[in-house]
DNA sequence: TTGAAAGCGCTAACAA
DNA sequence: TTGTTAGCGCTTTCAA
């Protein structure tokens, strides 16, 4: 079927040994025979079987990754965009991804485990951290090569891309009470989850320094998805007296909240106020616009990739952990309060 | 380094032919012998190297998927939720999915023939078809299996799924006949896409239908971004007399309309209607739900799947050429005319 | 029921 | 500068 160094070598009358160092452009290879191999591998038509070519080498060129997906209905732009950065940086060093799809749970272990074991990929790259999460704990005890997108709680020294999300609900709640707003609520990420850590930490912290506390009926907790949000917020607006402000943690969520007001006939930004966090493209087309926290997320798939290629080809990651200053981005859901 | 079968072997004192064929529960083993081994091979924590096994079987139980992007803010929830279902088919058939991410234009192809050539996939997933699409042509020369998201120009006899998207745009266009509409608008997809080609035909067909012409200055061509889709939409908006309805070719695009009309002060659904196309999760939570033809999206990337692994299966596909009838799903961004 | 041997396609140490 | 040989970890004839 196809072909191979050895029908190169019977073509060329020469040894597969020198075919193969030909091609790899090996210095001890006359110059003729290289013109030579390379013209008749070009002929033919060759391409390596990079299988084999790994088996040998026992390095697989790939990099794993293991989306955490909950449910059929996974339409997370957030994912994509991290996807897109990650892909496009590994293929321009050459390496390939390859991707599982395994939601949280029981068998994510496993499927880690399968990845490493069975020599398909030489690193992983992890995703969306929980507090304590297992699954570096396996990875640093296997000693297998992987970066991660975000933080743990125990703070293990393994490198990492995070975002400062308490220093982003810092700027968030802080330009919330400069706008007058007091009763403010919040909708907040699955706990276990160590960015909602850091992000509801901010939260806490930067309104106790205005000398507010986020009370325990203005604050319910959200699956990260519209849908998630809209069910939340309905609740908070069923309080009385409502909430001035909603946070939201992340923008799905605040999408989802402002749909929720806008059906009571809310204008959003005016009558109440409503923030996200990821900066995702549909903030900015939103309407009203969305109040949120940037994160460059294509950015930080791309560097998580490039500190793990790193690692893979023996070098110290010039940043071993990285944790990126965010910024406040004003739109029009948030406005003074009323 | 890794346990290998080799090692099991000196451990049992069997040969590795026997260890292998027990781990593969031939029936030529005897069961104390299966017994022992499995045990081994449990306590030693084996796993099999799935590349030595993929070299010598020649067969890599790998799907590869190209993902199109273009530039870096891929954020596409279509996508993450296609990939989903691919995903999901793929593991649950034991398979693996190699993703990667080439923008469409000189080095796609090549992208193509090193995956298949290099013999890093078994068969391949292509989504987004053009008209006349250059993957497909080569996939089909090269002799490799694959599925299809989409269909093309030709109508070759290749193994696909799609939805039919005319037939989609019927009912919308009927729908918005209905409500009254005689001014109605579009922003279109890219042509050279297929699915461009069977939105606009369901559109002009159904208009014809019902004495209408789609005329020039109504029509526009979006990105399938919300920006893209916002930026059209103020060219729309800016005529005069303004259309009564836009047909937007996708709900991303349409999202990105409903901005661009809010901005203005218009209440979607009132003073004009908008819809769009995909059913995304983000279409019904909003604001107002957007008026769309359903596409299950993640269905699609299951049955697709299904297809290819059935075909390396050997099994001829129980359907080979699906087309899948589309829901009208009318929310509230579509009103009578003023 | 078991084992020896060949080979998947490739790379690399060593010898010529 | 080139070729011989061994081997990556596995499966699978074939013979015992």
């Amino acid at each position: 079927m196809a072909v191979t160094i050895k029908d190169i070598a019977r073509r060329t009358g020469k040894s597969i040994t020198t075919v193969s160092r030909a091609l790899a452009d090996y210095d001890d290879v006359s110059p003729a025979t290289k013109e030579l191999v390379r013209r008749v591998a070009d002929e033919m038509g060759y391409t390596p079987n990079r299988l084999a070519q790994r088996l040998q080498k026992r390095r697989t060129e790939t990099i794993g990754l293991i989306l955490p997906t909950f449910g059929p209905r996974f339409a997370d732009p957030f994912f994509s965009e991290l996807l897109a950065g990650i892909g496009n940086t590994a293929a321009s060093y050459g390496y390939d991804l390859l991707v599982s799809t395994q939601a949280p749970g029981e068998k994510e272990l496993e499927t880690y485990r399968q990845k490493v074991q069975g020599g398909q990929v030489d690193g992983l790259i992890v995703v969306r951290t929980r507090r304590h999460d297992k699954r570096i704990d396996y990875l640093r005890k296997a000693d297998v090569p992987f970066a991660v997108f975000g933080r743990t709680e125990d703070a293990l020294d393994y490198p990492f891309v995070d975002e400062d999300g308490e220093y982003g609900m810092q700027l968030m709640v802080e330009h919330l009470v400069d706008l007058g707003h007091r009763r403010i609520a919040c909708i907040a990420p699955p706990p276990h989850l160590m960015f909602a850590h850091y992000r509801m930490l901010g939260i806490h912290k930067a309104m106790e320094k205005a000398g507010l506390a986020l009370q325990d009926e203005l604050l319910v907790v959200g699956d990260l998805t519209q849908r998630g949000g809209y069910q939340q917020a309905e609740r908070l607006l069923d309080l009385s007296p409502r909430p001035s402000a909603i946070i939201a943690c992340n923008d799905l969520m605040a999408l989802g909240a402002m749909s929720a007001a806008q059906k009571r006939g809310l204008v959003v930004g005016r009558d109440i106020t409503i923030t996200g966090f990821d900066d995702i493209p549909m903030a900015e087309h939103a309407h009203p616009p969305l109040t949120t926290v940037h994160q460059p997320i294509y950015k930080i798939g791309s560097m998580v990739c490039d500190m793990l290629l790193q690692i893979l080809s023996g070098q110290e990651p010039e940043e071993r952990q990285v944790i990126l200053k965010p910024k406040l981005i004003v739109r029009q859901s948030s406005g003074a309060v009323a």
